[in-house]
RNA sequence: GGGACGUUAGCUCAGUCGGUUCAGAGCGCUUGCUUCACACGCAAGAGGUCGACAGUUCGAAUCUGUCACGCCCCA
């Protein structure tokens, strides 16, 4: 049967995926194998893969197939996040859609229509994760919103509540006015952004003077409630004790002083907003000033501000313009740049807002995970975010737990009274504990009022390798005794504070454990402008498209072509094209092997015999460097290894030496020690491109049903004979001379060349001698003593090569060879002659490196010599 | 403003303990080849003052310092 010259991916993909499901080599249960164990970083429920996931899951894929095929019992836990605040902006994007505003909701209706819409779109990126080849066990698929997650969520807050972690607190909270709700200061992205810095004049009380205030907000000038300046500031000490009048609502307030005014910028006057800045609202602390809070939650101006209620806040700053002016009180505008800081949720401007909100303390809970990582019980790949993470870690800021939405986990506590409340599991408990604190027994339900925030996502996720083995609920739970801790984790270095290092915590608050023992970071995936690729720039591929363009096999490889650990990976089509040229390499080596007919009754030849003896030790080799790199985490180093294993050693170097001509059989020594060879490759390969190596492997041997080369066992690193692999290299060294010859002087390779050879102070190695003459179709080898006439020469380390190339030669082109070569050997002995002649290199260098300076001046003189005699022989030709 | 990381070939990156003819890989590029597995290929090549300067050393891409530039984190 004919088989195609092009590999074509996308049936055998389908193909094999459907076979592994069927046999079920993706499930994992407990058993008397040592564990691996990846849990995935959970995608939001109704995302769609991106190219970042695709590199993530590849990654994941990689190590999980590489484990199993080592024996060990490997398990990818896969599951979704609800992903509150983008999950719940895109519910009410979808009502507003078919004109219903969420607050005509009520939260239980709201909620069916967020359940619906997670039925829905729920999932649709695990599928997507199948087409990859993602080999996680499906029976396991988990949601963070899932009965045991949810419970496990509330029985966590309940503990820390009652260990005095959490706390409610009035605090500044960075307000997205957009969402509605508070979200963290990681989630806060600041950039510089054009704005404008108005110079605006108070009146001094009781006086004909004013003071001039710079602000680049005066629409929050409603809401002052004091000026200040340094108290190191000359300019303003006669107003110590004066007020001021605020301009526009015409309030007095104190004129104070305060060291954290910067007496350089603006006119070195501050107005103080407490309720709209944080550190106006620290400085409002510290001086007793009430705070007027001049904002509605959704970001227009309040009925406190005093005027221009109901107007959206960037609207208000223009009325607030006019006004100023109108009355005389705005000296200037000026450009000016500052940061904004804008949620990473909605891009929309956070608002600083006072808000009552709950935190986990994290100062004490986070110690024994900041001493996990430094102490490396915690290994994070590469190391160098080791020092983010301990700044991070000893800089830790309480936690703001509680978001304002509807979609998530609800904070189990109950009020009683408008600020009374109990902590518990659930309502039941709750009357319990609200009747003794409270003392009053007639208390019921009714009377109870649960708290309306959820929690912030992350405080669901931070828990995921624990309650992947529902560890919370059922601490004895056989799964959790067996898979936890974990092995790897997988994800991007951008949530190494948001997620990583609140595992982390969780793990030794929760299991007493880390949660895993390596954290391997991989880049962003840019475009080639370096942008971050998204949706809104329109510069990321579809990632299924490009699994439909270059086979699921070749879009893996492109990925990890290009991606150490850490680093980003600049995108092109060009890596998942690689990808696919490699895998058509391998095809194309199977077709070869394929087509050959085994005769037993040829004898094996001397080449075969020598290549077959190389390849196995290049094999072992290649195995104990994958294996280290792999233990280094250097995954893409791995796959250069084994590509270059496949395409140059086996594709290069051994199938050209072993293949027979045309349409002649093999013998079967050759044959069955290839086929071997190509089983192992085949196994090698496997993690990085599992649909061609299997759709290969089928049918390399006669295989039975249920037999799959992804639970086959990996190739295992062992001794193996440097020296044979050494001598190897001179051979190539020797071919690639010989060939580089045949192309300068066009002599093609049919054409039989003859070869003499004269050794230098190394014996002429002839093991291999067979495979020069099959590579380079010579006619015959000699040896000789002096150079013969017309011929083109090369030294291979002292030994000198010569091809007699009849009256092809051209002799003074020879001799200029010769002689930029001999000046350049004359240059390198006279380096090497120095250091030996320098007595405190002698004194001083360890001995080892003085043997070897004293190999290369003998070498070198040995080359010399050589050269010098060709030259010699070459002026008696001209 | 404070801190971290980085700067090696056209691009993306390796380079361990300072010491081998040490300056590497992949991609790209050049030349030749429709050779009988593969042009999604093969073969042979070209290409770098290791950011700059100073220092330590017998010896520096590697160690130290200063500067320049880039990027990230924090404020």
């Amino acid at each position: 049967m004919e088989i195609q010259s092009k590999y074509e991916p996308g049936k055998a993909e389908s193909k094999w995926y459907d076979y592994w499901m069927k046999h079920g080599f993706f499930r994992s249960t407990p058993d008397e194998r040592e564990p691996y164990t990846i849990v995935i970083p959970p995608p939001n429920v109704t995302g769609v893969l991106h190219m970042g996931h695709m590199l993530n899951n590849t990654i994941q894929d990689v190590l999980v197939r590489r484990a199993r095929m080592q024996g060990k019992n490997a398990c990818w836990v896969p599951g979704t996040d609800h992903a509150s605040i983008a999950t719940e902006a895109k519910v009410v994007a979808k009502l507003k859609s078919e004109g219903i505003e969420k607050k005509d909701l009520t939260r239980e209706a709201f909620l069916d229509v967020a359940w619906e819409w997670t039925h829905k779109h729920g999932g649709i990126i695990l599928e997507q994760l199948k087409k990859l080849g993602a080999s996680c066990d499906w029976d396991r698929t988990l949601f963070t919103m899932d009965d045991k997650r949810s419970e496990s969520v509330i029985k966590v807050f309940v503990d820390l509540y009652n260990k005095g972690l959490i706390y409610r607190g009035v605090r500044m909270v960075n307000w997205d006015p957009q969402a509605m709700t508070a979200v963290s200061d990681e989630e806060v992205n600041y950039t510089e952004e054009k704005s404008k810095l108005y110079y605006v004049r108070y009146k001094i009380v009781g006086e004909d003077d004013y003071i001039m205030v710079a602000t680049t907000r005066p629409e929050t000038i409603l809401g002052d409630t004091a000026v200040c300046a340094n108290p190191a500031d000359e300019r303003y000490q006669r107003l110590r004790g004066k007020k001021v009048i605020v301009p526009m609502v015409n309030r007095e307030v104190p004129f104070i002083f305060d060291d954290y005014v910067d007496m350089e910028f603006g006119t070195g006057c501050l107005k103080i907003t407490p309720a709209h800045d944080i550190n106006d609202y620290e400085i409002g602390m510290r001086h007793n000033l009430p705070s007027i809070d001049v904002f509605n939650p959704n970001g227009t101006i309040s009925d406190d501000a005093g005027m221009f209620a109901g107007t959206d806040r960037f609207a208000a700053r223009e009325l607030a313009e006019k006004e100023l002016r109108r009355t005389g009180n705005l000296e200037k505008v000026v450009a000016y740049n500052n940061k904004i800081g804008r949620s990473e949720r909605t891009n929309s401007p956070i608002e600083p807002r006072l808000s009552v909100q709950w935190f986990l303390k994290m100062k004490d809970i986070s110690k024994p995970a900041l001493d996990a990582v430094m102490n490396g019980e915690v290994h994070l790949h590469p190391s160098k975010f080791k020092n983010l993470y301990r700044h991070w870690m000893e800089n830790v800021h309480d936690w703001c737990i509680s978001r304002q939405l509807w979609w998530g986990h609800q904070i189990p506590a109950w009020y009683y009274s408008a600020n009374e409340f109990v902590v518990a599991e659930d309502i039941d408990r709750a009357l319990i504990l609200a009747r003794e604190k409270s003392g009053n027994l007639s208390l019921t339900k009714n009377d109870l009022r649960q708290d309306e925030d959820v929690l912030d996502t992350w405080f669901s996720s931070w828990l995921w390798p624990i309650t992947c083995f529902d560890g919370i609920n059922n601490p004895d739970s056989p799964d959790l005794k067996y898979y936890y801790p974990t092995n790897d984790l997988i994800t991007a270095p951008e949530i190494l504070f948001f997620w990583v290092a609140r595992m982390i915590i969780a793990g030794y608050e929760y299991q007493g454990k880390k949660p895993f023992s390596n954290v391997y970071l991989t880049g962003l995936v840019r475009d080639q402008q370096r942008r971050k690729m998204s949706k809104s720039l329109g510069n990321s591929p579809e990632p299924l498209d490009l699994i439909a363009k270059y086979g699921a096999d070749g879009v893996r490889v492109g990925m990890m072509l290009c991606s150490p650990a850490g680093n980003d990976l600049l995108y092109d089509d060009s890596l998942p094209e690689q990808g696919r040229n490699f895998a058509n390499k391998i095809w194309n080596a199977f077709r070869l092997v394929k087509s050959w007919k085994v005769d037993d009754s040829i004898s094996q030849p001397e080449s075969s015999a020598v290549a077959v003896k190389w390849m196995n030790e290049v094999l072992k080799r290649s195995v104990a460097e994958i294996d280290s790199n792999f233990r280094r985490f250097r995954i893409s180093e791995a796959l250069m290894n084994t590509y270059k294993l496949f395409r140059d050693e086996f594709s290069s170097w051994y199938l050209e030496i072993i293949k027979p001509e045309y349409r002649k059989p093999v013998d079967r020594a050759t044959y069955e020690a290839t086929v071997a060879v190509f089983d192992s490759l085949l196994r090698i390969i496997h993690p990085f491109m599992p649909f061609i190596t299997e759709e290969i492997w089928q049918v390399l041997s006669e295989r039975r049903d249920g037999e799959s080369i992804m639970i086959s066992a990996m190739p295992k690193a062992k001794k193996y004979d440097r020296e044979l692999t050494a001598r190897f290299e001179t051979v190539m060294e020797t071919v690639t001379a010989i060939r580089s010859v045949r192309n300068e002087k066009q002599i093609p390779n049919r054409e039989q060349i003859c070869l003499l050879i004269r050794t230098g102070s190394d014996s002429f190695d002839s093991l291999f001698l067979p495979v020069i003459i099959r590579l380079c179709n010579l006619s015959e080898v000699g040896f000789v003593s002096e150079k013969p006439a017309n011929s083109a020469s090369f030294m291979i380390n002292t030994t000198e090569y010569y091809i007699p190339m009849g009256n092809m030669i051209d002799v003074e082109a020879e001799k200029a060879r010769i002689l930029t070569e001999l000046d350049y050997q004359k240059g390198f002995l006279e380096t090497v002659m120095n250091k030996l002649g320098n007595g405190r290199f002698v004194q001083n260098a360890p001995p080892a490196i003085i043997e070897n300076e004293k190999k290369k001046k003998a070498d070198a003189e040995s080359r010399i010599k050589s050269l010098g005699e060709s030259l010699r022989e070459l002026e008696l030709e001209s």
